[in-house]
DNA sequence: CTGTTAGCGCGTTCAA
DNA sequence: TTGAACGCGCTAACAG
């Protein structure tokens, strides 16, 4: 059990005292250039190791960033994660990572021990059952910097970082139509959600844009996941009136659907039309790829980090009632599964 | 900015000290029920968050654990951490996540960040580049625990998680040649990594306990990426006596075999079998659907955290020398594009 | 069972 | 330009 070095044993070696040797090592103005020097070189010497835990007691700051997220091992969050991780390393900030699988409860505990660890900020996607971001308040009345990413609230109390969503489903859903579809389902992954009411919004405006009629029987709610697809498909070939293509705003559900159509001898794209969002890895893969909507996770997660050192360098502002909300342009990356010809009329099944 | 509230604000109004505030709110054994009880109910009206960091600063321990992994997108690696999360947030433990990106400076690097930090202990899958685990001597010798899962060293100097990679290429290997294929070749990541090396071990044993030769020739150094897998595959073919089979070490690389063979018109699974390794999502869902070695990763994340609450706990001993290995068994998951019938004889190509 | 005292390592007054 | 002294909040000796 080796004894950690500390300023004092270098201020010791050095015959100074233990406050020189700290603002030495801060470039305090007011120390000269030869100690500096002299003090930075019998720190290497000695393998000094800064303290943060002590240097966090005495300002009440860490160099820790905490993130709550519903699940790290989705695609979407996982790069997102890697993206900030990356931009926040580069400055010599740790990440704390989080999840609150969907329950509120969790996400309030995950808040809870962030703060305890004295955390520089806090950047949150709020799970599927928060409905506010008053849980979040505590922070910002400690002047603790909060960003929420991608799933937030309509009236946002901080910054925050997410995708254009209403436009992402708006191309999709145009998409759709453009190759001939004439009766256009959605998925959404829940009615709650702000980002979802938005890619609803997207794909209802794209339908009457193009003259199409919102039929509410075809929005249905399905979790993301494979087999909620699958029985939400049939639900829709049973309809009266089915319709001939689906918008789905979750990748699971929207493989679901394909495979279940695939069971039932349902052409896809040929009889009927799949798009779905987040561009998920399988996507590209499966047999027929799936037309969806890419949300750059990897470009999201190093703008939020951007948003955040910009959020703490300015820590002489103690008010700061600007709140920024950065939106980011999704693509929409067109495969296999939504490629009817624009005029080919579909077979009847 | 509101202040915060300490053990010494419960402490006056209560009239007691301190130190029996800290003791009460501890569960210490010498301290009357009676006391616990008015202590923790005026520390729930106060609103007392325990500091963390000053806890930290004098016992020198904090409640944070350190992970350093490669790269956090990958499927196996993020339902580790899932796992392990789960059963560090259990017992209140926070997670700190960092990654290599495949550097040992990287590594290195980041071992120091979580040594700053204080961490309780350190959770660790090395990078491609790393040759030996000297680095984390610096923990041990400071009584700090060390786990290595996964991708570690042939000798360990620390507890270890690891899967049997060599039972899991052995039943790959095996079943694909009980399924009639004559020459099967081999991707391997890395000829560095010692679970790479053991996969290649079990392959080769299957091999050989067939009475199947081992040919060098067949065996190649790939990326886990699915353009290296396709360029392998070509390499592959134009062999003077081609294999009709590929047991991969990664998944990537082998939908890239397999994408390659189906663009030049070979068959999978009739003319070629694939095996691959990881049970990423994509295997599950493309066509064919890849057979596949589970790792268990959600499991194993919990049975990491699950052995290093036990090392925690045991810390009255101060020098430890047992070191434990714990040996997940994986699954082989048996799919399409290995189903060629026993006998069938390969068509030529 | 409880109180007193001291110090973890650092950054920041205040004073020189 | 530098030093002395203090305190961030907590816990662990030591003492009673």
């Amino acid at each position: 059990m080796k004894k950690n070095i500390t300023i004092y044993d270098i201020s010791k070696a050095l015959g100074l005292s233990a406050s020189s040797v700290s603002r030495a090592l801060k470039d305090h103005p007011r120390i000269s250039i030869k100690t500096k020097e002299l003090v930075k070189k019998k720190a290497k010497e000695l393998g000094y190791k800064p303290n943060q835990i002590a240097a966090s007691l005495r300002t009440g700051a860490s160099s820790i960033v905490g993130v709550i997220i519903p699940t790290i091992h989705h695609n979407f969050f996982s790069k997102v994660i890697s993206g900030l991780e990356e931009v926040l390393a580069q400055n010599n900030l740790a990440t704390i990572i989080t999840q609150s699988h969907e329950s509120l409860d969790k996400e309030k505990a995950n808040l809870d021990v962030l703060l305890n660890t004295h955390v520089l900020g806090v950047i949150a996607s709020i799970s599927k059952q928060t409905q506010n971001l008053d849980h979040f308040k505590r922070l910002l009345n400690r002047n603790i910097p909060v960003i929420i990413f991608d799933r937030t609230t309509k009236n946002p109390i901080t910054n925050s970082v997410v995708v254009d969503d209403f436009t992402g489903a708006y191309k999709a859903t145009e998409h759709l139509i453009q190759n001939g579809y004439k009766r256009i389902a959605h998925f959404t992954v829940s009615f709650n959600l702000h980002i979802y009411q938005e890619r609803m919004r997207g794909y209802r405006s794209a339908l009457e844009d193009h003259g199409m009629a919102f039929d509410p029987d075809l929005v249905l709610e399905v979790n993301s996941d494979i087999e909620q697809g699958k029985m939400a498909a049939q639900k829709l070939i049973r309809l009266p009136d089915p319709p001939d293509a689906i918008f789905s705003s979750s990748d699971y559900s929207a493989l679901g659907a394909m495979q279940f159509l695939k069971e039932k001898g349902i052409e896809v794209p040929g009889e009927f039309g799949i798009v779905g969002f987040s561009n998920e890895t399988f996507t590209e893969h499966v047999t027929p790829s799936i037309t969806t909507v890419d949300q750059k996770p990897l470009l999201m997660g190093k703008e939020i980090g951007l948003t955040f050192l910009g959020l703490i360098k300015r820590e002489g502002d103690p008010f700061n009632p600007i709140i920024k909300k950065l939106v980011i342009e999704p693509d929409l990356l067109v495969r296999e599964s939504s490629a009817r010809k624009k005029n080919e009329s579909p077979k009847k099944h």
